[in-house]
RNA sequence: GCGCGCGUAGCUCAGUUGGAUAGAGCGUUGGCCUCCGGAGCCAAAGGUCGCAGGUUCGACUCCUGCCGCGCGCACCA
């Protein structure tokens, strides 16, 4: 379906074609090249302007400058893009006026003057001035305080109509069993778990699935290893000593051939279901679940469906006979394979052995979720290395008449190097997830210790995990997904700074001046009461940044999740947190300007203003998956 | 070789989908508190946005070609 005519360029992920435009999981492989995007219209979904994606006014003074805008060029208030100008003094928000004019005529700058010049002040906007093309709005400050406030509080300031009725499958974390969860698996669930919570904001209902690396040639080497050296699983056996004997294995079949033999005849029996096999297996997968959970509980992560790649196994005879059915598949080497338009390698369905792959468990994953969720997205955070695999994937479901392959998309992101080098188990340069996590918590304890001295120890040891993990999650999501990073320890347990810390921080300021005010209310409570004050005692202009940077907060969201990008949500809550602070500053020198001063009216509202940006931060922090102290 | 991605301050990174004088943090230098929490705030210095063309009113952003770095290229997942 589309909408209003507006177009965009479809970008790395983003990628939502009508059916067979392009089959390929990511829309641009090749050049990028601008194309006509359509949302699609999920099923029993109607047309509503709030479920469009894309820049657009989620807040009733933005709103308010579009049609303003609109109505004196006599152009849609959709096509138009509110801004912030590059200067706070230029005003609070900005229309470029390059298209209404061109449509009109005109020269931008003479349009912008006209509007500027028969603006009237209304409910949400005090002025408007044209400088240059661009005409700026000033917004009516006490109601847009009262209005923003009230959003805040009430958890409405996200739009949370814009994925009603729509689901979103997020393939997340999905590491190996039988393999320690070490940093590099950090990005994919740290990412995933962020898609999850910004999403859900949204409204959309969403599925985080872990799609458990649990079946293959790999696990026949585990048993194949366990059975020929039984010493070296030591009970109780942990998934350190499955890793260890797992790189054992790979290492001694460098040099005796046979082992490879052996580890694909122990693949075969468990596929057939011999009951040895599968013991071990099974016994191998339960010690490696009960690992992987202790580190998702540290993440407060919980996933909607832990769905191995074993789970397909039935599906897998399906799977090949609809591809050979429909004539996509054929044999090539003595594999099985589907040879893919434009592709160099085909993708492979079975071995010459005859054992199914990585591939034909996804192709059969990817239809489960489909006939199972009807999903609008269905998104894989795995890393870039894998871009391949994911663009002939998609192709083949294309190829196969799915429409809904299009609905596909990886969601790359770029490599976790250590000292320089691409991190991996394969390659044994790996730094553990739970000494990460520890080491970062031992970093942060003194001096949360130090500085909540009334704290008992248990409540400070559990706000130094908040902190200390947080911060590792916070490093891991700052940069853009493409971008490869460079694991450091001073980087990842950064406190100062933009840093995780940084934003819990001043979550905890808010919180600690709620606290001494004497705060009692509940946010829907004092919500209500924002109806009665006076708002024009926040004159400040320390005041207003506050309020104005929170009116962006539902439109960096909705970009976060349309572009799978979580890394904007973190610069906007440091910009927020800065804000914050210079407000709070300003206070230092002189009393009048403290939210807790002796104006009564004063306070309260200042109050108000303060609880607004601890709410929103929280959210904020939650939709990144990070705690919100109210003391550190 | 082919494909994909990245290249912005000394370092690590943003840059509102083509708009106004390219911004933060770290580091460096210098300031601010008899302070509602200094994990803070202010200021200075620091830039040929890899290079060269092109598209147009306008390019860090789009196109072409180079250069550099990284990753991936059939029976692993």
């Amino acid at each position: 379906m589309w909408y209003h005519g507006q177009f965009a360029t479809v970008n790395s992920t983003a990628q939502n074609q009508a059916p067979f435009a392009c089959v390929y999981g990511r829309g641009d492989f090749g050049r990028p090249r601008r194309v006509f995007r359509v949302v699609p219209q999920p099923a029993g979904h109607t047309a509503d302007e709030s479920a469009l994606w894309g820049p657009m006014p989620y807040t009733p003074i933005a709103s308010a400058a579009a049609s303003t805008v609109a109505s004196a060029a006599a152009v849609a208030a959709q096509d138009l893009k509110v801004e912030a100008p590059p200067k706070a003094e230029l005003g609070d928000f900005a229309i470029g006026c390059f298209a209404a004019a061109k449509a009109q005529r005109k020269s931008p700058a003479v349009l912008a003057a006209e509007i500027a010049a028969s603006f009237a002040p209304s409910q949400w906007l005090a002025s408007a001035t044209a400088t240059g093309p661009f005409v700026n709005f000033r917004a009516a400050r006490p109601a847009a305080f009262r209005w923003v406030v009230t959003a805040a509080l009430t958890d409405q300031l996200l739009p949370r109509a814009l994925g009603a009725g729509q689901t979103i499958c997020i393939d997340y974390s999905s590491p190996n069993i039988s393999k320690s969860l070490a940093y590099h698996h950090i990005r994919s669930t740290v990412i995933g778990h962020s898609l999850v919570q910004i999403f859900r904001a949204l409204g959309y209902r969403t599925v985080g699935i872990n799609h458990l690396g649990d079946w293959g040639t790999t696990h026949g080497m585990l048993i194949a290893g366990a059975k020929l050296w039984p010493e070296a699983l030591p009970e109780p056996v942990d998934v350190a000593a499955l890793g260890a004997l797992y790189q054992r294995y790979r290492k001694e079949m460098e040099t005796d051939p046979k082992l490879e033999d052996l580890a694909r005849q122990w693949f075969g029996r468990l596929e057939r279901g011999d009951a040895e096999a599968r013991a071990m297996w099974q016994r191998f997968r339960d010690i490696s679940w009960a690992e992987f959970e202790t580190v998702y509980q540290q993440l407060g992560i919980t996933f909607d469906e832990v769905r191995g790649e074993s789970a397909y196994e039935a599906a897998m005879p399906g799977v090949l006979e609809e591809m050979a059915q429909k004539g996509l598949s054929k044999e090539s080497e003595g594999a099985l394979v589907i040879e893919l338009p434009g592709e160099k390698a085909p993708l492979l369905l079975k071995t010459k052995d005859g054992t199914t792959l990585y591939a034909t468990r996804d192709l059969a994953a990817a239809q489960y979720r489909w006939t199972t969720y009807h999903f609008t997205r269905s998104l894989y955070v795995v890393d870039r290395g894998q871009a391949l695999h994911f663009r002939q994937l998609f192709a083949a479901l294309g190829l196969a008449g799915h429409e809904w392959a299009s609905r596909c998309e990886h969601v790359p992101f770029g490599l976790v190097r250590l000292g320089g080098k691409k991190t991996g188990t394969r390659a044994g340069n790996v730094v553990l997830l739970k000494e990460v996590f520890a080491d970062a918590t031992d970093d942060v304890t003194p001096r949360i210790a130090e500085n909540q001295a009334q704290l008992p120890p248990e409540q400070v040891a559990e706000t130094a995990r908040m902190v200390g993990i947080g911060a590792v999650v916070f490093a891991n999501l700052v940069t853009q997904r493409e971008k490869d990073v460079d694991f450091t320890w001073e980087k990842v347990v950064s406190l100062d700074g933009d840093s995780g810390p940084y934003l819990q921080y001043s979550h905890a300021r808010c919180a600690s001046i709620l606290r001494k005010a004497g705060w009692t209310s509940s946010n829907v409570e004092a919500a209500a009461e924002a109806e009665q004050l006076d708002f024009s005692r926040l004159a400040h202009d320390a005041e207003w940044a506050v309020a104005r940077r929170l009116l962006d907060f539902p439109e960096i969201v909705a970009r976060a999740a349309q572009s799978c990008e979580p890394h904007g949500i973190c610069h906007y809550l440091l910009d927020l947190a800065g804000d914050f602070s210079r407000w709070y500053t300003a206070g230092n020198g002189d009393a009048t300007l403290r939210v807790l001063c002796d104006d009564e009216d004063t306070r309260r509202v200042r109050l108000m203003l303060t609880a607004a940006v601890r709410a929103t931060m929280a959210r904020g922090l939650g939709l990144l998956g990070m705690g919100a102290p109210d003391a550190m």
